[in-house]
DNA sequence: TCATAAATATGATCTTAATCAACTGAAACT
DNA sequence: AGTTTCAGTTGATTAAGATCATATTTATGA
């Protein structure tokens, strides 16, 4: 047994759907549960992984959320992407062995820890580990050109929509309501994500709220009319619809 | 032997340093050599890779050049990497077995071609040729994610010089010239990849030139002050240089 | 609980690169 | 060869969002 154990296992977990568990038999997902440490909580501004430091371990998101975030010489700090329960920690290390990227809690969080040598043992035993590690890989590549689309392409408006959008979304495949959440993130993370100013993002979301779209109040979200918010963040207003109707 | 043997090998190749042969001893190179198919050459515009298609290999750029694009649902077209020899194609692929981006040749290229299945199964036999995939999927995000903070954070001037400077970086590792090179696309499609405008590519690279940073005569770039691009590719201008010594 | 700091909101002004426009040169196409 | 299309250059104007400035509200901590 491990030092921590919360009594949490990845059989009764409810992100497993979205996490390495995905397609692992009863047997191998036994396997997998006995490799995972569940560490104590971290706290918000705690550092879970600190960039440059040696490549030892995956995390996958249990409760809260974190930023993970690169750094430039000149100190300037660009977030690469938010992460909720369910989603993997630390891919980005597999190429050199060390992280490329830091990440730190956005609010009390809790993770499991996936020591990555085991891991790796355990892919070599399991194909459908095997596959689904790589799924989750492919996916944060396919993340990472949506929004290399977004920040490229679409202007101030769009990107906070998107963002929304996609917030709303995840929320829904978690469990969470999808009509209304909590913003982990300040203003700045959100401007910094996108590509914009803190400033644009507040001008935004006052806007998003006199036109209906959403209700704002501080760090809590409303969705009011998610379809609008969808389209015009794909680029699509109301007078477009209309003329292709 | 292969349908198409253009006599050409893994184990003679010299872009084999950059591409899956890293690390694999004499017999593992042998086998991957076996299962890797040369196909006929590409012209310009031909598609190696269509979106949305059925992923069936991966496929290394021996000759030549490409680009990865992703076409949003009102029909714009994000091009989300340029391909230079060594470079693999199609790793977006494996999260979905299904293509997210297109490829197409910028010039007269040709391809190895590896069918994943196969590879599949010599990723089971061999954990170096395992880690080697980890190892290119983790680059492809690591370039994103740096690809995401130059779109965010920097403007056009510091854009386009990261563009040249990494360009001139990669023929460089390639064993192709780091001082003088064409530019396989047009400024159309620089902008595109930089979320630029053709215009303003037009003005910069005058502009480097009046500034003696490179010379260009038409599709030829000929670096001049590598050091000087370098550093104003990472914000970093002369004045604030003398400041900081 | 008050004090200080951090986050958010909002207005005024400025800057950058987009847009619009016109022209030149280079390929590609019968 | 000559025409059409595509790629690139350069200038004038505009618009989107950054920056600067200042409140105001909300957290955080002694």
């Amino acid at each position: 047994m491990n030092k921590m154990d919360f009594s949490i296992h990845c059989q009764s977990c409810s992100f497993s759907h979205l996490c390495l568990p995905v397609s692992l038999d009863e047997n191998e997902l036994k396997t997998l549960d006995e490799i995972i440490e569940r560490k104590k909580p971290l706290h918000k501004h705690d550092l879970l992984v600190e960039a440059q430091s040696k490549f030892k371990s995956l995390y996958a998101v249990r409760s809260g959320s974190f930023k993970s975030y690169i750094t430039t010489s000149d100190g300037q700090e660009q977030i690469v992407g938010f992460h909720l329960p369910g989603d993997l920690i630390g891919f980005d290390a597999l190429s050199t062995q060390h992280h490329q990227s830091s990440a730190t809690a956005l609010e009390t969080s809790m993770v499991c820890e996936v020591p990555y040598t085991t891991l790796e043992q355990m892919a070599e035993r399991f194909p459908t580990l095997r596959k689904q590690i790589m799924t989750c890989m492919s996916d944060d590549i396919k993340q990472g050109q949506e929004l290399m689309m977004l920040l490229n392409k679409r202007k101030a408006e769009e990107r906070l929509l998107y963002f929304l959008a996609q917030l709303s979304q995840r929320f829904s495949e978690r469990g969470f309501s999808d009509k209304q959440f909590n913003l982990s993130m300040t203003r700045n993370e959100i401007g910094n994500y996108l590509g914009l100013t803190v400033e644009t993002i507040s001008r935004l979301l006052t806007r998003f709220q006199k036109e209906n779209l959403i209700r704002v109040d501080g760090k809590l979200i409303e969705i009011i009319d998610y379809e609008t918010i969808y389209n015009r963040s794909q680029g699509l207003h109301n007078d477009l619809l209309i003329k292709m109707a």
